[in-house]
DNA sequence: AGGCATGTTACAGG
DNA sequence: ACCTGTAACATGCC
């Protein structure tokens, strides 16, 4: 469920929280995440500290200060809880609902850190994983390697986007979803960037006129940009260790709204909704060409 | 009961 | 070998 705003939110939570902790002992509860966890690497935190927590795409990447770096994938309902000395309970996750006395048997692997502190991996599908590597296998671990530019990265820009589509018959939802394209956009940002670009998402990539493929690339960093500021989408009963709530989903303007009318004020059409690639596509058919 | 879910990837077919 | 689309993974909610 997380895209790359979310992950970007939970980055910034556990860098206030985790960051520096001894870790005195880590718990596997239900090892059976996406990838089997290895006992053996994980046990090696012990001791050890989170010293550096980084975000590629929807990765988190925490650094230690042994030769032991963790790469996390939150899957669609991966979330971190950090309890604190005081056992207050910070949730760091975006899925509705949250609550973390429900969510307890959905608790993965808990982190005891000093002073009585906890960081807990909590995930009810399962599709998340978390796996360990060292600093020279860190180089060309295959889920970071084929990854596409950052979409705030300037190499994110009409050229290389032109170039990346050129000889590709998909539609142009498929691919924003395409993580070798750019990476860290999902169902929901790709369906908000594609309203505000007036793009109908089954457009053939090759046929986007130059201005088309500028107004998508230009809606793509502001619409991320305003969801980190708004502390990510999906959130209710939400609230990050500095108190603030997320609410990007307050902002969404065709996700989720089939049947609602199109939120450009000239338009009375109402929102459609359609499966592309497995996947629930919404669009205006009036606003997006 | 059946359909749906914010993600990734293995695989089949062209 | 490359490109594309589909199904599967696990589980809860509506």
């Amino acid at each position: 469920m997380p895209e790359l705003p979310e992950v970007e939110v939970v980055k910034r939570s556990l860098q206030r929280k985790s960051l520096n902790l001894i870790i005195k002992k880590v718990k596997i509860k239900d090892g059976n995440l996406r990838y089997k966890v290895d006992r053996d690497k994980i046990s090696n935190l012990k001791g050890k500290r989170f010293i550096k927590i980084k975000r590629r795409s929807k990765f988190l990447i925490l650094e230690t200060d042994g030769d032991l770096i963790m790469l996390v994938h939150l899957g669609m309902t991966g979330k971190f809880f950090f309890i604190d000395k005081r056992k207050v309970e910070y949730k760091t996750s975006f899925y509705y609902d949250l609550n973390y006395q429900k969510d307890k048997k959905y608790n993965k692997i808990i982190f005891f850190l000093q002073d009585n502190q906890k960081l807990i991996y909590n995930d009810v599908r399962k599709f998340g994983f978390i796996k360990f590597y060292n600093s020279k296998e860190y180089q060309k671990i295959p889920h970071l390697k084929n990854l596409g530019p950052e979409p705030f990265d300037k190499t994110f820009n009409l050229k290389y986007f032109k170039n990346f589509i050129s000889r590709k018959k998909r539609n142009i939802k498929n691919i924003l979803m395409d993580q070798n394209c750019v990476s860290g956009l999902g169902n929901i940002y790709v369906n908000e960037i594609l309203f505000k670009s007036r793009v109908r998402p089954t457009r053939k990539a090759y046929s986007l006129k130059g201005m088309e493929i500028v107004k998508i690339i230009k809606n793509t960093k502001i619409i991320l940009k305003k969801s980190i500021k708004y502390g990510g989408a999906s959130i209710k009963d939400f609230s990050s260790d500095n108190g603030k709530r997320g609410s990007f989903q307050e902002f969404l303007k065709v996700y989720g709204r089939e049947g609602e009318e199109c939120s450009n004020t000239d338009c009375i059409k109402t929102i459609k909704r359609v499966i592309i690639s497995n996947r629930a596509s919404f669009f205006c058919s009036n606003c997006q060409k």
